[in-house]
DNA sequence: GTTAAAAGTTAACCTTTGTTAATTTTTAAA
DNA sequence: TTTAAAAATTAACAAAGGTTAACTTTTAAC
């Protein structure tokens, strides 16, 4: 089913997009299939390149001191994955992103993009709706984190990302609000037996 | 005293901008001098301005569901400031700005930047690295409330901002930390006996 | 320098989380 | 369908945070 408004905002986006530079663009991705469970970014690696999700799920984690791996977030089909600190910060990668459920993404080089968009600056407006939208995310996110507790944070969550809650194991809900899976479930209890 | 790396950054960042185009970028901006205690942005406001902190301190917060004030950042000299929701969402701001100390900021229509960035897409590159920079500062915050309980984060927090934690009274960090005063105490009780 | 206000600390009590380990339920594989 | 693995729940205990209120210290105002 199309999702109307969200087509119009990507039309307004890429309405002065040209024929030829789509043409262009694309040539420089490249696609990728992985499996369930594949990994696809490794700490430590130099992974400049951005990823467009055609379909499925990735999961982008860190390993913890104790060696547990804490979930830092989902990204699923129709959005973009990177490793930011890579990319942003160029240094190597401190997550691990790998494929959550079979998944078809799109990448292209960072240097290309850059390249790309250095010729083109007519574009700079998409990318900078990109960043926007990824800097609102995680500040709201941040934002739950300083003025909710757990509970609050777990049916907010639960609110704003009803598919990704079904589509995903608790435990890994519970690493994202940052508590353990333990806590997650007695969470539930006390909603349930109050309302 | 000058910090040469800084100042590099900023160089490489506005080396393109001709002595015209900042003559008329500065045209449109317009001063404002702003007493300790001063609100800036009341919740509920059309704030569509970004400011260029010139000298002082800014605090964004949040006014929770028991009118308590919840501190969410601090923005110090040199660095700008914006109610990030009212200018990317366009919706009127959530959250209070006031200075916390005499600030003295230069602030300009986001319209207008608008403007002056469709004119001059050569300055995209400098716009790009603020918002990299404000996410990428905006994750790693994240990040440490998912992976790290309260007093990790206040130890890295201090690490990270020797600075603000001297200028800024307690109960404000703590706030930042999304505990209570009365938890921080504790936790700098715990952190002097153990070492 | 005195005084009032703000910030910080502490204590008591209750609630919640983390930890560990056992148990049950669910899911996926054979 | 059976079986094994993964996920979720639960219980017991210790550790930590929230709340309230009293008390101390620090800061700022007069």
């Amino acid at each position: 089913m199309i999702d109307i408004p969200r087509l119009n905002e990507y039309l307004q986006l890429f309405k002065e997009f040209s024929i030829d530079d789509a043409k262009f663009f694309f040539s420089l991705t490249r696609q990728r299939k992985l499996k369930s469970g594949e990994l696809y970014v490794q700490a430590g690696e130099m992974h400049r390149k951005v990823a467009h999700i055609k379909s499925g799920l990735m999961r982008a984690y860190f390993i913890n001191e104790n060696g547990e791996e804490v979930t830092i977030f989902f990204r699923k089909e129709d959005h973009q994955i990177a490793p930011y600190d890579c990319i942003f910060a160029n240094k190597p990668s401190r997550m691990f992103i790998e494929a959550f459920e079979d998944t078809t993404l799109y990448e292209v080089d960072y240097e290309k993009l850059q390249e790309f968009m250095a010729r083109h600056p007519q574009y700079e407006k998409a990318r900078l709706h990109f960043h926007q939208k990824l800097l609102m995310e995680t500040f709201l996110r941040l934002e739950k984190f300083i003025l909710m507790p757990p509970l609050q944070r777990y049916q907010y969550f639960v609110k704003e990302n009803p598919e990704l809650v079904q589509r995903v194991p608790d435990k890994y809900i519970a690493s994202i609000l940052g508590i353990t899976p333990g806590s997650l479930s007695r969470i539930r209890k006390r909603i349930k037996q109050k309302g």
